[in-house]
DNA sequence: CAGAGCGTCTTCCGC
DNA sequence: AGACGCTCTG
């Protein structure tokens, strides 16, 4: 079977590396270091598998956490093995969603079902209450009550909860079942499902269905995961009906790194996966190809304060390297000067600006701007997501699956065509009582309707039944081009552009060219549709320019650079405070996520590494005193320098104990800005409490224990 | 039914 | 500070 001598991609790989690349046969757990080489493993394995071990392609399944980290993979797993090519390599979703297709049938569902976003979601949601509980939800709060709801739903989706299970360790409100269940009626019928179904509706598939479940658990014999710390109850449980004890499974993961709790990410999935899958071989990659050790020694330090973990040893042979930049600033605006002044250097496309959450972006964009220093922005505004893209792509969603309600509305009503709720709800009863998709209701609707909407109405049906007549044999670049032209979409934005000076005809025209790569026909318009809901980061190829990175620290999974510079180390920002309350601090697991999340940033840089916090900070257009980030206090201060002084703020946060000549000791209760003025309020043993300007009140700071 | 004007509440992180 | 949704008016 295996080839006279190794091929020469193992030859390269350091002992455990080849190790996790040769193994075979029990349940595999690669631990797998920031940095340690855990993709090359990954496609090295691969590739012996094909190349090697004569494994049929089609018989392997690698499941990644992003799209982006799909099409690296089988890059790099083409590049060492040609027949790697026809691995399954793709997302937990976008696998979930070619199961359900190939078996839309048994599910319900038109194999041209549609993924709905968090924006359909909610509006779908919206009219599966109005319908339930008429009322119920009407108040000022009803959008966030709805947002809770859907939060509530998204989780319940994540741990594989239908409307029928026991909720309540999510949300104890009594209507989630309910207004649950109304959902998920509404997204059947309108032909939708979300992203949570697409797990979901995926193990459910394979538990209802032996024979589905036997077919695909015999197809596919090896089973490789990735990013496994971040999986969820509902994809462990894809897995396990994937499993077969004949066939191989094999996931890599580093605990340290699981940064998406929020979205239902289980860490259980990993701690215990040794125990769940008896027999499991574990192997860990600590060998770290890339940072310097005063950059590795940071991050240990700091990850080592988590009690929830495995635990595991990075080191390298590099030098110790520069020292740690610690940076103490006035406030976001110098903080963006700062790092101009760091690329005074020229080192754009080695630079990255790391920040907690993404309108952290701003004070940098807008500064960098005005210098003309070139940079972009990761993974906000999605092209797609953006209101013209939507408002011409719901058209041709509607045209795959007539029944999508969401799609309905949005095209039936931009532009403006006299359609309003009116109109619309009878179109909707209609399709409802005579069991029609809504276009055919629209038709039957339509000698009910008055006035306006009655014409608008049979306009934009006529235009449908001829886009529906070209379908099957216009390619999706023409069938765009027409809808964008005939609906009066173009009239609409040329308007607007000209109003509003903004540029969304060139994004109509751009949404044109994406869609000409792609075959006439339904096929290759429901695949671009696929391609565009679940892929996330569409970075331009064609890029050349070096440019600085800003970034959210979720955003770098995988990532890494030269310099990287992580920004906001403040309280409540990073680690950030999710309550709305200033007290809302975060309980342990929270405060444990937050530092793996610094863990994840700090282990980005290979040369450089610079911590900026700052004294105050503008947020919901307020300016609020911060503190510095509780994580500072974990990097082992000899191997920083530390730029800056220590505001008077840092000097006395919330919360310190100070002394005053007069009334004594006390504690800093409240802090707020007067103008340019620091103001505080200090209550004092006594039970008393006193108002203070700090430019003016020396106040010393002691330690609690002196007087408490 | 559509657009203007006004009050609200917000924004973590993202497949 | 800015987006969004709701209300009011033509």
């Amino acid at each position: 079977m295996v080839k006279g001598s190794d091929p020469s991609y193992l030859k390269s790989l350091n002992s455990r590396q080849l190790e996790a690349v040769l193994h075979y046969g029990s349940p595999l757990l690669i631990l797998a270091g920031a940095g340690s080489g855990k993709t090359r493993v990954i496609t090295t394995k691969i590739a012996y598998l094909v190349d090697q071990q004569q494994f049929d392609p089609r018989c392997i399944l690698a499941v990644t956490f992003t799209n982006k980290a799909a099409k690296e993979m089988k890059q790099r797993a083409v590049a060492l093995a040609p027949e790697a090519g026809e691995v399954m390599i793709r997302t937990f979703h976008s696998f979930g969603a070619w199961l359900l297709r190939r078996n839309a049938s048994l599910i319900g569902l038109s194999p041209y079902f549609t993924i709905c976003d968090e924006q359909d979601s909610l509006s779908l949601l919206k009219s599966a209450v109005k319908d339930k509980l008429p009322g119920e939800l009407t108040g000022s709060d009803a959008r966030r009550q709805r947002k809770e709801f859907l939060h509530c739903i998204n989780r319940a989706k994540d741990c594989c909860l239908g409307p029928d299970d026991d909720l309540r360790s999510l949300s104890h409100h009594e209507d989630l079942p309910e207004v649950y269940r109304a959902y998920q009626r509404y997204l059947q019928r309108s032909g939708n499902v979300d992203f949570g179904d697409l797990i979901m509706r995926s193990v459910q598939l394979l538990q209802d269905n032996p024979e589905v479940k036997k077919r695909i658990s015999q197809r596919f014999r090896v089973v490789l995961v990735d990013e496994y710390q971040d999986s969820n109850i509902a994809q462990f449980h894809l897995l396990d009906e994937l499993y077969d004890k004949s066939n191989y499974i094999c996931v890599v993961g580093d605990e340290d790194q699981s940064i998406y709790r929020f979205r239902g990410a289980e860490m259980e999935n990993i701690l215990n996966f040794d125990r769940t899958f008896p027999g499991t071989m574990v192997i860990r990659l600590e060998e770290n190809y890339r940072s310097t050790g005063n950059i590795l020694a940071a991050a240990g330090s700091v990850v080592k304060n988590n009690r929830r973990r495995l635990g595991k040893n990075l080191w390298t042979r590099k030098g110790e390297g520069a020292r740690i930049l610690m940076v103490h600033l006035e406030d976001q605006e110098h903080e963006a000067r700062f790092c101009s002044d760091l690329l005074k250097d020229g080192g754009y496309g080695n630079t990255a600006i790391l920040y907690r959450m993404n309108f952290q972006s701003r004070s940098f964009e807008t500064l960098f701007n005005r210098l003309e220093i070139p940079y972009r922005v990761v993974g906000t505004l999605r092209f797609y997501e953006r209101e013209e893209v939507k408002d011409a792509l719901a058209y041709l969603v509607l045209l795959l699956n007539p029944n999508n309600i969401v799609a309905f509305a949005r095209a039936i009503g931009k532009p403006r065509r006299g359609v309003g709720e009116k109109s619309l709800d009878k179109i909707k009863a209609v399709s409802r009582d005579h069991g029609m998709d809504l276009l055919a209701a629209g038709k039957t609707a339509l000698d009910s309707l008055r006035g306006r909407g009655a014409g608008g109405a049979e306009q934009f049906l006529s235009l449908m039944d001829h886009l529906g007549e070209r379908l099957d044999k216009s390619k999706p670049a023409l069938l765009i081009k027409e809808v964008i032209t005939k609906s009066g979409l173009y009239d609409h934005y040329r308007e607007r552009d000209l109003a509003e000076g903004s540029s969304r005809l060139s994004n109509l025209e751009e949404l044109v060219s994406a869609l000409s790569e792609y075959p006439a026909g339904r096929e290759g318009l429901s695949r671009y549709l696929e391609d565009i809901s679940l892929n996330s980061s569409d970075e331009d190829p064609y890029e050349t320019t070096p440019r600085v990175t800003l970034i959210t620290v979720h955003n770098t999974k995988g990532l890494e650079f030269e310099r990287v510079i992580i920004t906001g180390l403040e309280e409540g920002v990073f680690p950030l405070y999710s309550g709305l309350e200033e007290s809302a601090f975060p309980d342990e697991e929270e405060l444990e996520e937050e530092r793996r999340l610094f863990y994840v940033a700090i282990t980005r840089a290979r040369e450089r590494l610079v911590l900026i916090t700052c004294a105050t900070r503008k947020i919901f257009g307020r300016e609020r005193w911060q503190t510095p980030s509780v994580f500072l206090d974990e990097v082992p201060a000899e191997i920083m320098d530390v730029y800056g002084q220590k505001s008077v703020e840092e000097e006395l946060p919330l919360g310190c104990g100070v002394f005053h000549e007069q009334y004594g000791s006390g504690i800093i209760t409240r802090k707020w800005m007067q103008g340019s003025e620091p103001m505080v309020v200090v209550r004092f043993e006594n039970g008393r409490s006193a108002r203070f300007c700090l430019n003016y009140t020396p106040l010393e700071r002691i330690a609690m224990d002196d007087w408490s």
